[in-house]
DNA sequence: AGCGGATTTTGACACGCGTCTAAACAGTCG
DNA sequence: CGACTGTTTAGACGCGTGTCAAAATCCGCT
């Protein structure tokens, strides 16, 4: 049985403070790297503002598919971004749609927008 | 003679528009990766935080440098995150201070920022 | 049930990166 | 100059990760 669990929601980040407010324990610097780290990909970065940008706020991968590397690597891309939040995906008959997770992004613009 | 380059300043970040208003091109997408990936590490994470949030807005290494890993270490992530034009670095004396690039920090956050 | 297109998973491989110890470098103080 | 402190550099090592081809899965259609 494959792992349903539920998508990761905006809800469940816990927005830090912007970082120059103070300085970051262990744990929340893990975390954050987390999500900095599934942007910190070319291609990713690509998708992600594919699927961003895309008409209707959702793109199927059919549609974003072309960034250069094979379609399984877009794949395995997509699927990191999920895992880090960013996008959620649902599937549509034949085609897969991804959206992006807007309460992730916010959070992670908060933490590099100057604070005071 | 040790490399003389001037330290990368403001102006060079060439300002993209926010993630959702156009899909990044290839080239783009590299430079933008390059700068998430300095912050893609939880050392540097809160390396970065430390310098950012000390106050007069500059640190010492040795002010920093207890975060769990050896102090070669800590070098070689503000080295990195130095290069990523996230720091700037200039030695006092016997210490050396780093302090916090401004406009880079901000060219991300724009990044983020839902735009529209 | 079986075909065919869309997407994901698997397995393998090379390269990058974070970490350490040891050594080098810089600058201060006797 | 020589010893001592603070910081960076040089190698070395192991693990994570981006990539691909091939196989598997999902789903609509006939």
């Amino acid at each position: 049985m494959p792992k349903a669990k539920p998508p990761p929601v905006a809800a469940r980040v816990p927005s830090c403070p912007p970082l120059d407010e103070r300085p970051l324990g262990a744990e929340e610097a893990e975390r954050v790297a987390r999500m900095f780290k599934a942007l910190a990909d070319p291609v990713r970065l690509r998708l992600f503002s594919l699927v961003a940008s895309h008409p209707g706020g959702e793109a199927c991968v059919c549609d974003i598919a072309d960034v250069g590397v094979s379609q399984p690597t877009v794949s395995h891309h997509l699927k990191k971004l999920r895992e880090a939040g960013l996008l959620v995906s649902e599937r549509r008959a034949t085609w897969v749609f991804y959206r992006v997770e807007p309460g992730v992004v916010a959070a992670m613009g908060q933490l590099l927008t100057r604070g005071g």
